[in-house]
DNA sequence: CGGCGTGCCCTTTTT
DNA sequence: GGGCACGCCG
């Protein structure tokens, strides 16, 4: 069959029909590039004759590699798609991984630790270190181990390159963390990128197969690649460099994980005779709205020739709402989803209240509870993440990875079951001085009489139950299994001791724990997980415990209930609404207090506030507020300057905050006070007084020293008061307002 | 050993 | 505001 391609327009049919060699296609928001690199691969399939085992497509998301492989299945047919390896980054690196453990000295049950477990892992090195977590912070550690990683530096490199004296201590901890991973059998996120390129270099063999085997190498999002994942890509690719890659750089907004920018913009240096692709078309949004976006995205400087335009009609003019404080913003926001629901065609699924910090989600849920507004919230607290949950994977992946004892610690009191805190310590111990596992140094202590005995009876039972489940682990369909873990541990029937709504919930989560298993299996009956090297070809609960491990939240997100979404404009990418609100438009949250420094940092946030805009199919709110609660204080900050540099005639301006006006570029006058309808609709309880600060933003105040300067912040309230001042001569300075005793200057 | 209360400090964003 | 570590008491 040949395909016309009558449904892609020219821009997408010369990035369709592009043979071999490397390829960049520069995609705009909202410009198909889902659909171009979809009709890429059915190409290389039908015309070209490539077959669907010889083509690899990596995405970022399981979200979009599901959506890609759904598409090629509509279109190429099911049996076609299920050939070709369309998968997440990690999922490749895993799937690599898995079938070549032995070769890093690792077993191919090896678990895949999470950020709280990471945080564990670091937590006993700085312990064993005799280091202080309040002054070297774990979070802090692990990222900078990260980072290492991402750049493919292991400990002994990143302890050459050394700079301070927290990296020296960082390049203690690095290698003794990696031995305890090791020791437990497991990998953190990261090392599964990490591992799969060691693997690659030790191996030349293995990688010699990879690049026999994918002929084709598609990459979508390129913009957000790391170094580990370019020098995976490219290795695979070499030497055909038949590379074919999607990206919008002004989408990059992953620098802080270790995404590099710059392995996009010089895409063309690195792949010599690569063509370069322009879809500039937009299809998603009304034209205000892509000039808004283009208005604001057109202040960075570091970007590629790019402009985007959209054929729609000019529709409604974006709105910036000013609001007094949070609460008020999120009222606003909640009262303009029921005006717009009573537009026809418009229902709660069509709206999706977008912001920087999940923090700020808990104002927005409030409204919408109080409103009877059905919501959902993707990211933040998610579902796996749950003590519950928790306690039962902990179960679950020990009992597929006995060495795996920061779970075993998680679970081996959860119930409790006699083995405390001391008794854990010394099997610790002993596992230490012994090499052994904990499980193993609680085996041996069963029988040792070195315990006192209750917990030596403690811990023969625990063994006991540990070794009958590992007995039956394989013998019954995973779901079954962990109804029966569930059911043998005990964790049951301690929730069922006390009849508190909150155990309620806790047993109801467990069950759809249970579910979820089900689902897994389900997925094989259909055989949807579709990569034939996937070493098992029916449901184990090791299966099912590395899918755990790869899903992020919005890759379930499922369209079929009608609920506004709220989530961070992170998770907001590659997804649409027609009504979309972007709250929190302020200096200091957006752009983040932490990202204002640097420029390239200002131009990150400024790109996220660009893929945040583009969202947007019909309608576009912009909101901040004045006054916001942040750790139960607090702040007056200035209106974002992102708002600034959309030109007035293409924003209309609202709110009630007519005190305080914004001082960026001094550019909006608040007009048009709407506070009559919202006290209609408002809870009375609800509507509390603000709290008033003796200073507004903008305000000309005096300093003994310093002298005259313009207030940029207020902190806290009363004697707590912080006020930030930026003084001509002196820089931008934070003052107590009690000690400073600054004097207002008209 | 284990339950419970107090006080501290923060996570910006996530596969 | 709230999660988490620590300390006290039954």
């Amino acid at each position: 069959m040949k395909r016309t391609y009558q449904d892609l327009n020219e821009e997408q049919r010369e990035a369709v029909v592009h043979n071999a060699g490397p390829a960049l296609i520069l995609a705009g928001a909202g410009s198909g590039k889902t659909r171009v690199i979809t009709y890429r691969i059915i190409r290389l399939v039908e015309e070209m004759k490539v077959s669907p085992f010889r083509i690899l497509a990596v995405t970022f998301t399981n979200k979009a590699a599901q959506e890609m492989k759904d598409r090629v299945a509509n279109l190429a047919g099911y049996q076609q798609a299920r050939e070709i390896f369309i998968g997440t980054f990690h999922r490749l690196c895993l799937t690599i991984l898995k079938l070549h453990a032995d070769k890093l000295g690792y077993q191919p049950g090896f678990t895949i630790y999470d950020d709280s477990d990471q945080k564990a892992v670091i937590k006993e090195c700085l312990w064993d270190l005799k280091l202080d977590e309040k002054q070297v912070h774990p979070y802090a550690v692990h990222s900078h181990i990260s980072a290492a990683k991402n750049e493919l530096k292991d400990p002994k490199e990143y302890e050459e390159l050394v700079a301070g004296i927290f990296q020296e201590k960082v390049a203690q901890i690095y290698p003794r963390y990696q031995q305890k991973l090791r020791e437990n059998n497991a990998m953190d996120f990261d090392d599964l990128l990490f591992n799969a390129v060691l693997l690659m270099k030790k191996h030349p063999e293995i990688l010699e197969g990879y690049r026999r085997r994918f002929e084709y190498v598609q990459v979508d999002e390129y913009q957000d690649i790391n170094s580990a994942q370019y020098q995976l890509v490219s290795a695979i690719a070499h030497p055909l460099n038949n590379l074919y890659v999607v990206g919008d750089p002004d989408q990059s907004i992953y620098g802080w994980r270790g995404a590099d920018i710059r392995n996009i913009l010089r895409f063309e240096h690195d792949f010599p005779g690569a063509r370069v692709f322009k879809l500039q078309q937009n299809y998603r949004s009304t034209k205000s709205i892509i000039q808004a976006a283009q208005a604001v995205i057109r202040n960075n400087s570091q970007r590629k020739e790019k402009e985007l335009f959209s054929l729609r009609e000019m529709g409604e003019t974006p709105t910036y709402y000013q609001a007094e404080d949070d609460k008020d913003e999120a009222e606003f926001v909640v009262k303009t989803v029921y005006e717009r629901l009573g537009q026809p065609g418009r229902s709660f699924r069509h709206v999706a209240l977008l912001y920087r910090t999940n923090a700020q989600s808990r104002v927005l849920e409030d409204a919408c509870r109080r409103h009877n507004i059905p919501y959902i919230i993707v990211g933040g607290l998610k579902f796996y993440d749950r003590k519950e949950v928790k306690d039962m994977l902990a179960y679950l992946h020990v009992l597929v990875n006995p060495k795996d004892s920061v779970s075993l610690r998680r679970m081996i009191n959860t119930p409790i079951r006699g083995i405390g805190s001391g008794t854990v310590a010394k099997l610790e111990e002993n596992a230490k001085q012994q090499d052994l596992s904990m499980l193993e140094a609680a085996r041996l202590a069963a029988t040792s009489g070195e315990f006192p005995k209750k917990a030596t009876q403690a811990l023969a039972n625990f063994v006991a139950m540990m070794d009958s489940l590992i007995a039956e682990r394989d013998l019954i369909a995973p779901s079954e299994f962990v109804k029966h873990v569930l059911e043998r541990s005990g964790y049951l029937t301690d929730l069922a001791t006390d009849d508190s709504l909150e155990s309620k919930m806790r047993a109801e989560n467990l069950k759809e724990l249970v579910n979820s298993v089900l689902d897994y299996e389900k997925s094989f009956e259909k055989s949807a997980e579709g990569n034939t090297e996937e070493a098992a070809k029916k449901p184990t609960l090791e299966g099912y415990l590395d899918q755990v491990s790869l899903v992020a939240d919005v890759d379930k997100l499922e369209d079929k209930k009608n609920c506004v979404t709220l989530m961070t404009m992170h998770n907001a990418k590659g997804l649409e609404f027609p009504i979309v609100f972007i709250t929190g438009m302020e200096e200091g949250l957006f752009p983040h207090n932490n990202s204002m420094e640097e420029d390239d940092d200002v131009q990150e946030e400024r790109r996220l506030c660009y893929v945040g805009m583009t969202r947007a199919m019909d309608v576009l709110y912009l909101t901040g507020a004045a006054c916001r609660y942040v750790y139960g204080t607090p702040q007056w900050r200035a209106p974002s300057r992102f708002l600034s540099e959309i030109p007035k005639d293409m924003i209309q301006v609202t709110g009630k905050a007519a005190s305080i006006v914004a001082t960026q570029g001094g550019l909006y006058e608040v007009k048009d006070v709407k506070k009559k309808e919202f006290d209609e609709l408002k809870d009375p309880e609800w509507d509390d007084e603000p709290v008033m600060a003796p200073y507004a933003i903008g305000d000309t105040v005096r300093h003994k020293h310093f002298g005259k300067g313009m207030v940029l912040a207020l902190i806290g309230s009363g004697d707590d008061l912080t006020v930030t001042v930026s003084f001509p001569n002196h820089g931008k300075k934070q003052l107590k307002a009690k000690i400073a005793k600054l004097e207002k200057v008209e």
